[in-house]
Parts: structure tokens; sequence; C-alpha cells
DNA sequence: AGGTGTGAACACTTTCACAGCA
DNA sequence: TGCTGTGAAAGTGTTCACACCT
């Protein structure tokens, strides 16, 4: 079924399902390709573009059915299930991650949360999920079959914690350690990366300023 | 002197200057493309191209000089100087970003926090930045000379926020709203969208197992 | 030999422009 | 007329392959 989709393509379909969400269109709403690039700040061609590689559903001269394109954007994404998630890594960055409900809403469901530090381990968060230690990681990844493991662990512990998830099954990774994972090809890794997105907006003011005097 | 850099080559300048730094390479050490793109999972070519693209500053039959090439990867992403940064948000995602040492480290100083929540202003955050009012965004942004803004807001107020620090002079914009920010041509926006990651992700689960029929 | 710098070939993505349906 | 769907054209980014330096 599938030709090959390219990175920025998925990107740009959860926009657009987002702005979708965003409107709560009422039954019988539509959408032209149009009305989406305005708001995802892309190109109406773009968009056509984008839906098409996945089969002919809007309608000429009239634009899509909001309901029925968000409908089919969530099963191209895959989000018409509950992921099981696991937070490896029980920080900063780890417990924002926790408290921000919108993965819940959004089907990402954190089913396990694991860190090696003694007086986090034990401790319950929102009175759902208890810190387990990360020395037990592959028993709980199985126990609570996860299919997605959030690494928000120190870049030194990074690529063990990866590998053994990996081994335990999981194929895929959401990254937010500050270095480029090594993963079998059939596990797919998303990078978080702060650092690098600071650094480009870094290059691209010295880079603008420089616009007028070239 | 600029030609057309490409937003992923500038990722990757980001990416190769981590992987030395953490090396903390000794003085006369060398480094090949072949060694860098090993580490970055990328190819020794694209290596070379990126840095070309800047001069030529290896050695053949050498590689670079380590040191000297973090300098000059340091100097064209413009990390020679320290950035101003405010916080915009003191919810969640503000505090993680905040406590994070690693910004103020790589020369991102947060030098102001605001909020719209009382219960938040006024408070001091690590005995170093008091919460401020976000009502008087433009006064902060102007007294300690802010160079670019991270949006930690909900969806609903980041357009607001974004327009008066654009009107305000910010050219910088690290977004973490889950939307597209309209701003004028010479300002540079990054985003941060862990819930796209997350549904590519998804979307990357569902179809790679699908490969094995199709 | 070893490894850079780079034009030329290739692959991929975006934009254009228009045929075709509601 | 209005707007989709899509081949073909244009534009960008990546890989190849080799001349050239140490």
């Amino acid at each position: 079924m599938s030709r090959k989709i390219s990175e920025s393509t998925v990107r740009r379909l959860s926009q657009y399902l987002r702005i979708l969400e965003a409107r709560e269109a009422r039954p019988g709403a539509t959408v032209s390709s149009t009305d989406l690039a305005a708001e995802a700040g892309t190109t109406a061609a773009q968009v056509r573009k984008d839906l098409s590689l996945f089969g002919s559903f809007g309608k000429r001269g009239l634009g899509y059915a909001a309901g029925d394109l968000a409908d089919r954007l969530r099963e191209i994404l895959g989000l018409e299930r509950v992921w099981r998630v696991a937070l490896i890594g029980a920080g900063r960055i780890g417990s924002a991650l926790f408290e921000y409900a919108d993965f819940r809403r959004r089907g990402f469901d954190i089913v396990a949360v694991l860190d090696n530090d003694p007086g986090k381990i034990g401790t319950e968060w929102s009175g759902a999920v208890e810190v387990e230690d990360v020395e037990g990681l592959e028993v709980v990844l199985q126990r609570e079959s996860v299919d997605v493991v959030i690494v928000a662990v120190p870049a030194s512990a990074a690529q063990e914690v990866s590998d053994r998830a990996v081994t335990a099954g999981v194929r895929g990774i959401l990254n937010f350690a500050p270095l480029q994972l090594r993963v079998p090809e059939d596990v797919s890794v998303q990078d978080v990366n702060v650092v690098t997105e600071l650094e480009a907006l870094s290059f691209d003011l010295t880079h603008l300023h420089a616009t007028g005097t070239d």
C-alpha cells in the first residue's frame, strides 16, 4: 500500500490534524487546501500533494469534509489506537512530560516511569504511576506491553537504556538526550533537542543581521 | 559572505560541535570526516560538504584539528557571544527549561521569566530571577536587552505573546506552542512540538509493520 | 596511503499549471 | 465557477568519484 512518505509530509499531516481539531468543526463543515495552507504556513499545492499521497478524499469545487479528513488523518498517522509509553528518566524533563495532559488525550498513555535514583523509586506520580527501578527495565516493558519509550536520561546513560529497550522489543523511541542513538534499521527514533534549536536560532540571527551588508 | 545554508546543514553543524565538545579533545588532536560521520549518523561526504560551505579548514591526509574545528563551528553558529533569553510562560515546560543548566553553559542566558498567573508573579526562581507579569512584556524585553524569547504558553495565548515580542524588537523565537506562529520575514522561529514527534513515531510504527506484507 | 574539497550525477521535494469533476 | 488531483518542471539536498595535497 505505501509509497515512500517523507518525514516532512508526516510532520505536516500531524499539523493539519491539529488545525482541524482546534476548529472542532460542526458536522458537514468543509475546508479547502487554501484554508489549511494558510493556517499551516505552507502552500495549497503542498497540502493537496500531501493528502493525495493517501488517496483522493476531497470534493472538487468544495474542498474536504473537515470531520472525515480528520478521521482519515488519524487513521494514516496510526492514531486510532492507544500507544503504551514508558518514560525512562524521572528528572525535570521527564516530570514535565508526564504532567503534560495532552499526551493522554491524544492517545499516548504513559504506563510506566523508570529512574535509577533511590530517592525517586517507589514514589507515586499523580496517584497513578509508581516510579520503578530502571534496573528492571526489561521486565516492566514486557509487563506493560510498552510500544514506545521516551528517553529522558543524561547523555551518558542514553545509549545503554536505548539498547536495552530495543532488545526488549521496543520499536519506537523519542529521544531527548543530546546524542545520536545507534539503533537497528527497524527501530524508529525521533529526536528532540532544544539546544540544537537554540543554536539554529543563533545561526539565523547571526546571519540575518549580515543580509543588509552582503 | 553567506550562500544559502540549509536548515539541515545547520542542525548537523550543531551536532558536530556537540560531538567535538563531548570528546574534550587534547590539544593537537585531529578528527576525520569519517569519524564525525560515524558518530553523527551521517556520511563522510556529507560532513565534508557541510564544512566546506564555510571554507576549507581541514588538512588533506590528516583530517581536521579538533579544537580549531570546534572554534570555527562556534563562530559559524554565532555562539561566541551570550544570547539573552526571556522565558514566557512559567508552567511545567517553562520551569523544566529554566532548570536545564546546559543552556547557560552554552551561552543562552535566561534573564527574565514572565507569566500571567498572580500566584507565580513575584516568586523567585533559583534565587536568581523573579517571575514578572507578562503584562509588562515590552518593558522587560527592552530593559533586559532580550534577543530571543521562548514561548511556553498555551496555544490560545501564543500568537499574541509572539506579536508583542516581535513589536518589541525580538527577532528569534523558540516556540513550544502547538501552532504555526505568524511572524514577519525577518524573524526566525524554531518549533518544538513533542506531540508531532510522537505522531511521527506512530506513523512509522504503523507503516513499518506493513513492510512485510506489502 | 590517507583524507580533504568539490563539480557533476542523482534523488528527493516543492511548485506550477491545468485537466476534470461538482 | 471553484477547488481537487496530478503529471511535468523547477528547485534543493545528498551522494559519488576523483583530483589534489601531506
